[in-house]
DNA sequence: CGCGGGCACTGAAATGGTTCAACGCTGCGG
DNA sequence: CCGCAGCGTTGAACCATTTCAGTGCCCGCG
């Protein structure tokens, strides 16, 4: 009958168990030692001999076991990267950098994704604590948290990604000069009734972004609230920006100028403001930030704050990486990058202060 | 004295070494044996027992090494993603089902990108089956490779994404049926002269799409040539969907209806139409695929080719893990999942119904 | 009172690779 | 002819955990 023996490799090795560097030193007739050194210090082997190790690897099949290099040597070649929603465009594309620069130095990554939840997060900490990851990368949900002291402690390099703490490597954009920027944008245009659509403010990016467009106000000297604030959901996503378009146009109908946390936010927003029959940039201008792909060839291509996002990887990456090997002689380094303020179609100049929005519902 | 005691952990657990199981078994005066057993099958030790254990794992912070237990044991709870490109929004609707799916298993995530390069996958395959992965999720950049079978042989589990082969499991989008649907819906609407705008059809899953779209004309005995077929780049960006827009307005006006490989495309083309002076749904019809978030909350909400992207990531997660658990005593399986055209803005019925239908020029 | 069986616990062996002190060989200078 | 340095190689010790055959103990039964 049919029987297949579904697990017998090309070369006959069994299933089970797979070669060690003890039949590959008995196959080239060498020693233990000898095949470490190949793999490890290839020029400290004569020629023949690695040669004939090699050799005898390539035969064999043999993989080197990275649970049991670790368990002398130290610490893994991976690392950890924490992000608060895998999904939002703007940390795929900063798991791409870090990818990226992961891939290039030899180490692996593991993707967690906290989805703002405390108790997960921790769970991925202790998890990758378990592995002896080299370092973790993590935008945490509270910077705060001592959890990520306790795992420095133990020797594992710890890179914060967007959050900032003198104690502690920390990579990320000026968010209140982005909002400043946002805002000003709207302000320059002649827009006076403001909204700020965000995500959860209590993630420190959201509200800082929204303290810069105060500060924009204050320049101005108007006041706080000039600018409305619409805080939907917690994620940052387009559907929820679709929600907040709902509450401008029932609660603000002021507003010409709408700020949002991120990208998604404002598509969504513009998405919504669209099917109220409200016109972009025409009647309301909307401003995003991040700059993710899409802002650009978008339909109606978005003006937002751009930040140098993949940059931003994999250079978190490399400080990681770093802060790894140095471990005890390394200064803790916090990198800030400016962001920029990209203008494109979804802005317009106010048409007159203070004319009144026509409402005009549609289906 | 300013000696710094730097690395120091708050429990004045010294930085360099952690905690072994051994320790642990000191302090809570039994042997290694039963701490073991606490950690792995804690109903078989008394709760007396297990209490001190605990207590001591507690007080000394130990965190187990999980490169030791994988020495023992046999596979880490760990599997490898692999997909074409992290940034493309289906990788990533598809690895948060992944990441999902594993975590609830209790197992961790390694996010790999091949960005379609076999040198890249083969790598990844490689650094993988040293981590002794439990198993590998991947979209091969070439499904007949036998790399995979290489990696099934060591004892690793493979599931393939959106391709098929018959001595795999696999998880896949039914691409023909969907491509046949997005040409069909344009077909129904009038539209004669169609393009369909894709990345490399290197790839399958475009050039199955493809095919779709030529068994939708052949089904109204229209040629394969009603349909014009450009394809860009080669990852399927939004960028590269800009670039086609160029292409389709210097050498296909007459192209009234347009298929994208991916949404990402769609809007790409899209925005250039736009940019071109041409309206969108009024003057040409563009169809997306993937119905990635943005397709819906977008200024002009895209017309699209739905799949249960993240449901796609969980199945063959759920699929992965079992392989890896029967090992021997496993049948393969093959799901294909149902695509779904949903139909929104970015496509109208053609302006003159009766278009001439110019037969067959040359290619 | 003796015996068998079950339970909780023990500790040595095994896992696969790295490290390092030691070893043998060669060539060179004194 | 000896001593010595340097190179390539060796193999035992070590890493942290799991496993498993065994130990000691208690209890119930004959």
């Amino acid at each position: 009958m049919a029987v297949r023996k579904a697990k017998t490799s090309v070369n006959g090795v069994p299933p089970g168990r797979s070669v060690t560097i003890k039949e590959v030193a008995a196959a080239a007739e060498v020693s233990l030692g000898t095949v470490s050194n190949v793999l490890n210090r290839p020029n400290m082997v004569s020629d023949e001999t690695r040669l004939k190790v090699l050799e005898a690897i390539d035969r064999l099949g043999f993989v080197r076991n990275a649970g049991a290099s670790l368990l002398r040597g130290g610490r893994a070649r991976t690392i950890g990267l924490i992000t608060l929603d895998v999904r939002n465009p703007f940390f795929t594309e900063l798991a791409h950098g870090v990818e990226d620069a992961a891939r290039d130095a030899g180490y692996l990554l593991f993707l967690c994704s906290s989805d703002e939840d405390r108790a997960k997060e921790k769970r991925y900490l202790e998890v990758l604590e378990e592995q002896r990851v080299n370092g973790v990368l993590i935008s945490p949900v509270n910077e705060r948290d001592n959890l990520l002291q306790w795992l420095r402690g133990r020797g594992t390099a710890v890179v914060l990604l967007g959050r900032e703490r003198r104690d502690f490597c920390s990579v990320r954009v000026d968010d209140m000069t982005g909002g400043e920027l946002a805002a000003e944008h709207l302000l320059d245009l002649g827009h006076r009734r403001l909204a700020f659509v965000t995500a959860s403010l209590a993630i420190d990016q959201y509200r800082i972004r929204l303290a810069g467009v105060r500060r924009a106000l204050a320049r101005r000297e108007l006041p706080d609230d000039a600018c409305e604030v619409v805080e939907v959901g917690s994620l940052g996503t387009a559907a929820e920006g679709r929600a907040a378009s709902d509450v401008l146009v029932a609660d603000h109908p002021e507003v010409t100028g709408v700020v949002c946390g991120n990208d998604l936010l404002a598509f969504g927003v513009i998405a919504g403001l669209v099917r109220h029959g409200i016109r972009v940039p025409d009647d309301i201008s909307v401003v995003g930030y991040d700059d993710i792909e899409l802002a650009q060839q978008s339909p109606l291509p978005l003006t937002t704050i751009r930040q140098p996002t993949q940059e931003l990887g994999r250079i978190a990456t490399n400080l990681l990486i770093e802060e790894g090997q140095r471990a005890a002689a390394h200064a803790h380094q916090q990198i800030v990058f400016q962001p920029e303020l990209v203008v494109r179609d979804s802005t317009k100049r106010a048409r007159r202060s203070s004319t009144p929005r026509r409402r005009a519902p549609q289906r």
